[in-house]
DNA sequence: TTAATATATGAACATATGTTCATACACTAA
DNA sequence: TTAGTGTATGAACATATGTTCATATATTAA
């Protein structure tokens, strides 16, 4: 492990600092594509919003129609419907119908997983 | 299983739709305490941006301090240290000096199975 | 002490975000 | 078809967010 001081050019050309040239360049080697990286991150994100999260919790032992959401929330029907469009495109949820009624409930086992490492990280 | 239509007022009074009233009730009862629902938001927030992702994610093999996440990311010194500190206020990395040099780290198993599940989500 | 390096932080700016409002669509019963 | 209910969506607004810049602090070497 290289304790030198270096400078390398990155990709705008731009001169940089770096202590460690090595764990940089390995960090490059392993990084996961951008697209991959972008969609990971928006999955955090939507999670990380009070409401969205207040959703999806509600989700992990029952379905819930969008207008009980509504309540159990606090928020308008409206408002509650814009949350779980974006819950939906990133398959945390899915949604099924009967009659009117649009049942929610969460998508797979990773989701619950997830609300569960994160309440025991939070939690510690 | 209630299908009946109900109205029933919320916490500030307000005739709220209900179809699931016996839904409702027991996503109240089995809600986590709010101030656990914030940080929980809080820490999905957190990772829920390319940049501090990325930099949790080249965490997983391998400490890096602030000089080198900079030149790994492309961004400034600086702009890492703020989203260094968002990560450690929610405990996501720890720091471990060496001379001048500050090391990041993981802070626990929980992170990386948070990342792991995370990506096994999107990639089905 | 002085200079150099690594990191931290407050303020300011531009952009992103969530809710509201008005409206539209989908399904059902009469 | 008509009315009623459940859900969806675009625009607009206020707020939140991340980066930059200037500056400050901490550690080490000379």
């Amino acid at each position: 492990m290289s304790n030198r001081k270096a400078k390398i050019l990155d990709q705008d050309g731009c001169q940089v600092r770096v202590v460690h040239l090595d764990h940089v360049k390995q960090a490059k080697e392993d990084a996961i594509p951008e697209n991959e990286l972008n969609r990971l991150a928006l999955m955090f994100k939507v999670l990380g919003d009070p409401t969205r999260l207040k959703i999806v919790m509600s989700l992990l032992n029952r379905e819930m129609c969008g207008c009980d959401l509504a309540a159990f929330v606090g928020l308008s029907e409206s408002a509650v419907s814009h949350q779980l469009r974006r819950l939906k495109d990133l398959a945390l949820i899915k949604q099924r119908r009967e009659g009117q009624i649009l049942y929610n409930a969460l998508n797979d086992a990773h989701v619950s997983n997830l609300l569960e490492i994160g309440l025991e990280h939070i939690r510690e």
